[in-house]
DNA sequence: CGACTTTCTGATGACACCATCAGAATCTTA
DNA sequence: TAAGATTCTGATGGTGTCATCAGAAAGTCG
């Protein structure tokens, strides 16, 4: 990773400018649409450039992957260690990764869109699947804080966390086919489901 | 749809043939990599057959999700449909789902590869989310009559039903992740999350 | 067998994409 | 202003895809 210290002002503005317009068109258009030459006329600049400050497609992906993912831990992670339960904490996961998506629905598409669609080798997954992956460890992390602190029901904490994650990346679609879904009505579901779903008493 | 008796018999071999293969290179390779050439290769004939049976690339995808939906149904419906309770009939639905991945495993890939990467109209859903739609509803209609009968506790059904296929549909992406994962683990814990989360008596 | 239909082959054309690059425009610095 | 570095343009080449089609092969039937 080049520090941003090394590089020009111009070369800083254009890098965003470009990042900005390539999660505009993979939000609006998808991947499959998103061309160089879709971006460069978003941005109005020329398909050289984006290969002059980026070297190439992949190299622009991986700068969106990178944007977008701080933008999400920035707004969840401090939120989440807030809590002083596992309890709440589970609650603040929920809450806080649904209003990312409120709050930043356009660079949340732009990531969804890179994760399904970016090949990788043939056959196996995409090389950004990673990404649900460290979701899945990290929230199982939170479930094995529960369970420590006797907060939690006995639960296979893998099949727990599949649960929760595939709950909360099922709204990406729903946004996608609803602009107008009700995110507050379903954190609020979401919450109160997996709280029964996981408190100790039965 | 044209129906198969107005067909010669080598041509609905050739058509099956044809679909088995296409399931096949998209399960193992993926969307992206799945060429007319591709399947042509993996079924021993010149990519001319293909368009020759089936008229392009889109309507032999068509086929092979009309007959991966069909072989879904045909194993779910009557399970779910034989339960006496909706609390069994939503028992019978997550585990005839995992079932169904088990048993067809290449068949499920497949879907998946064409309902996430075939391309509709700029932006909008891929003509194949519907697929998803009608999944959703459908469970709709399952907790609405366990809320008929009493059986359910008080919540927001299109919520609830976002959350147990978003559970369900991330298996695909596990199952892609490690062909070993344990489905009938993850079977038993999902039914005992949304019976724990759907019951009546807190 | 001979005429006719069905089925298949493999090359070709048309199209879309990305990376590259020579040369132009712009900025920087002395 | 002059020289040099940076940044940009837009055309071009190379690659990969799908649909098409003329002609070959195989099947059908009188």
């Amino acid at each position: 990773m080049v520090s941003s210290e090394s590089r020009t002002f111009i070369e800083e503005a254009r890098r965003a400018q470009i990042i900005t317009c390539a999660i505009e068109v993979l939000a609006d258009r998808g991947y499959p649409h998103t061309t160089l030459a879709r971006i460069a006329k978003q941005a109005k600049i020329s398909t050289g450039v984006i290969s002059y400050h980026f070297g190439g497609k992949q190299q622009l992906i991986e700068a969106v992957v990178a944007e977008v993912a701080k933008l999400a831990t920035d707004l969840m992670l401090p939120r989440i260690l807030a809590q002083p339960t596992a309890t709440e904490g589970l609650r603040a996961y929920i809450e806080s990764n649904l209003e990312f998506m409120r709050l930043h629905r356009k660079p949340l598409l732009a990531l969804v869109e890179i994760i399904t669609h970016v090949p990788g080798e043939e056959g196996g997954p995409g090389p950004y699947s990673a990404q649900s992956e460290v979701a899945i460890t990290d929230l199982e992390k939170l479930l094995e804080w529960g369970r420590l602190a006797g907060e939690f029901r006995d639960f296979d904490q893998r099949s727990m966390a599949i649960a929760i994650r595939g709950a909360i990346d099922a709204v990406p679609g729903r946004l996608l086919h609803d602009p107008n879904f009700d995110l507050d009505l379903l954190a609020r579901e979401l919450v109160t489901i997996f709280a029964l779903a996981t408190r100790r008493q039965a």
